[in-house]
DNA sequence: CGCCAGGTGCTGA
DNA sequence: TCAGCACATGGC
């Protein structure tokens, strides 16, 4: 086992805020992977521990959970209004994690107009069906297939496992990957426009699944995704008018700046949970944020 | 059963 | 540019 110091940092927040869908917690620890690594992670304080199924370096564990990232200077740069203030606040710790880019592509096509509890199914049963299996101790798993294995398996296939018409778009998107027509690796050396045009030009890829995997799976830390929920959170900068996506994504590029993708983590989260959670009275809480909100 | 889900592509004004 | 609509599927 080996231990890293991580200051600073939510594991729990990271793994359950909508970002990745395949870490299952087991007691104390989470499993799941790291690219083709079989992993399980547990935090304790500020010690974050891991073990893998094979040589699986800090350095690798670190740039995965975004520890090399100086937290209290980005929240500084992001912490912008009362309402992403209480978010933070509430999640301090929460890290926008760095997952491999094919993987996140694939798992957010299979996200589009759907929820997360049949999105992590779609997802582990493509696993299942399609990726090589892998174990560490007990827990046995499959490694994320990769783009040039889905580009050989028929639309019907992909169907099966449950995909419905989001399988072209699956199949089309990893041929496009598997051929180098979408060097994903690229991507995370271009800025954020450029990387967010590279990835709409994939069919089922609109401005949310692009900006997701610009953002979870290509360090574009600008990029910043609305969906339905988002959408719910921003009409509320907006003294709660109708807003088309286009204006609410221009206003939050430049309401937060180069790391918006950070604050709409937060916010995305920080609604979820309300959801799960409702506060005890939230009457003066939601006053003085409407106040705030109309101020801007 | 009806509504909703980390939307996208197409169409017609 | 923008609203309106179809699209598969299953969780709740």
């Amino acid at each position: 086992m080996i231990t890293l110091h991580a200051p600073d940092f939510r594991l729990d927040a990271c793994l359950t805020s909508g970002q990745t869908f395949r870490w299952m917690a087991h007691g104390d620890w989470w499993h799941g992977l790291i690219g083709r690594h079989v992993v399980r992670v547990r935090q304790e304080g500020e010690m974050l521990s891991y073990e893998a199924s094979e040589a699986l370096s800090a350095e690798q564990v670190r740039a995965y959970f975004a520890l090399d990232v100086d937290l209290p200077g980005l929240l500084r740069q992001i912490d912008v209004d009362m309402q992403v203030h209480a978010a933070i606040q509430r999640f301090r710790g929460l890290r926008v994690l760095r997952q491999d880019a094919w993987e996140t592509l694939a798992s957010f096509i299979c996200a589009s107009f759907n929820n997360i509890t049949r999105i992590e199914g779609m997802i582990e049963r493509l696993c299942q069906a399609c990726g090589d299996p892998a174990a560490l101790a007990g827990f046995r798993t499959f490694i994320f297939p990769d783009a040039e294995t889905l580009a050989g398996v028929p639309e019907r296939r992909l169907r099966a496992l449950g995909l419905g018409y989001r399988a072209p778009y699956l199949r089309a998107a990893a041929r496009r990957v598997a051929d180098g027509r979408l060097p994903l690796a690229h991507l995370r050396e271009v800025d954020y426009p450029t990387a967010k045009r590279a990835l709409l030009a994939c069919e089922g890829v609109g401005d949310k699944v692009a900006d997701c995997v610009a953002l979870f799976g290509c360090a574009q830390d600008a990029a910043f995704p609305i969906d339905v929920w988002m959408e719910r959170v921003l009409r509320y900068y907006f003294r709660h008018r109708k807003i088309t996506r286009a204006v609410a994504h221009d206003y939050a590029q430049r309401h937060f700046g180069p790391y918006a993708g950070w604050a709409q983590q937060y916010l995305y989260h920080d609604v979820r949970h309300q959801r799960a959670t409702p506060p005890p009275t939230g009457r003066h809480a939601s006053r003085a944020m409407t106040r705030e909100a109309i101020t801007i």
